[in-house]
DNA sequence: ATCCGTATTGAGACATGGTATCATTTAACC
DNA sequence: GGTTAAATGATACCATGTCTCAATACGGAT
């Protein structure tokens, strides 16, 4: 088992360190981007047919509780990807027509994040910021001609 | 059917107003808040039982691409919730141990998105600004105690 | 190293959420 | 009112996530 420094942050928390939950980890950072649960479970099963469904699905619970990962909206259908929160936040544009993502690093929400903690007394831990809207590609093909 | 603005929006772009989708919009705009997919069908059934359950999605579906309503995953990752994006944005804190929401106005976004625009060649009809954390009521109740 | 108590697990039935198909209906345009 | 393509509703279907519970394994104590 692989203990990354992000999986010790489940041990912190009080939980144990399980095959199970270092498997999920290692997969999702391995990864780096957006996956969906069925590709997690799709690696996780490679990786260690052992590990059952209902786990892998209790980890990644865990690990959006923990502010470790962020399920997210960006495929047209009902699933949503998963994606890691490096430092605590992750930023994307998702085109509304094609459900590709564009990420970027900036966003300089700190001093709001800090402003809002003490508005609402809250302990924040990260955030995800989503803009969305069409991608050059899609509006070249013009899906939706609503102009001229 | 009630012809609200935002109806509109779909025919101006090239869809037709149906009882369906303007029911669906209906629903949601009158609730003003998070619902999920089974409260929209439910209340878009009593108001009117002739419309199908695959309407209803397609529909959700499509007010996600002109970026009228947005998914969000504030409940784990089983189910999202569709909010209405009133002016193109929308905010809140989830609470990653009650999921609960406290909803926010205020962003600052409005140049980082021009300059994303300018950026990646984009054309960006609105955002969601998603912070969490542990809100108050469960920082109290010390689910997580990993201090002292 | 071994023992113990409890959190966690895996299997699989189950529930829920969303989609595909297709004959029928309806909005939009004239 | 007539035409036509988009949209619909019913329903069967599939995918995604959850529950239960006996079995297992982690972590701390010895
Ligand atoms: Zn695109
Ligand atoms: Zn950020
Ligand atoms: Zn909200
Ligand atoms: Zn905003």
């Amino acid at each position: 088992m692989i203990i990354s420094p992000r999986l010790e942050r489940l041990r912190d928390a009080g939980y144990k360190l399980t095959t199970a939950r270092a498997t999920v980890l290692g997969v999702i950072e391995t990864h780096e981007g957006h996956m969906t649960s069925a590709e997690i479970l799709d690696e996780v099963s490679k990786r260690d047919s052992s590990i059952g469904r209902a786990s892998v699905f209790r980890t990644l619970d865990l690990l959006t509780r923990l502010a470790i990962i962020r399920p997210t909206y960006t495929s047209g259908s009902a699933t949503p990807t998963y994606v890691l929160m490096p430092d605590g936040h992750h930023h994307h544009i998702v085109c509304v027509q094609c459900h590709q993502t564009i990420e970027f690093e900036d966003c300089g929400l700190g001093v709001l994040s800090e402003r809002l903690e003490a508005e609402f007394g809250v302990k924040l831990t990260g955030h995800l910021l989503e803009f969305y809207g069409v991608c050059g590609d899609c509006s070249e093909a013009g899906v939706v001609d609503d102009e001229g």
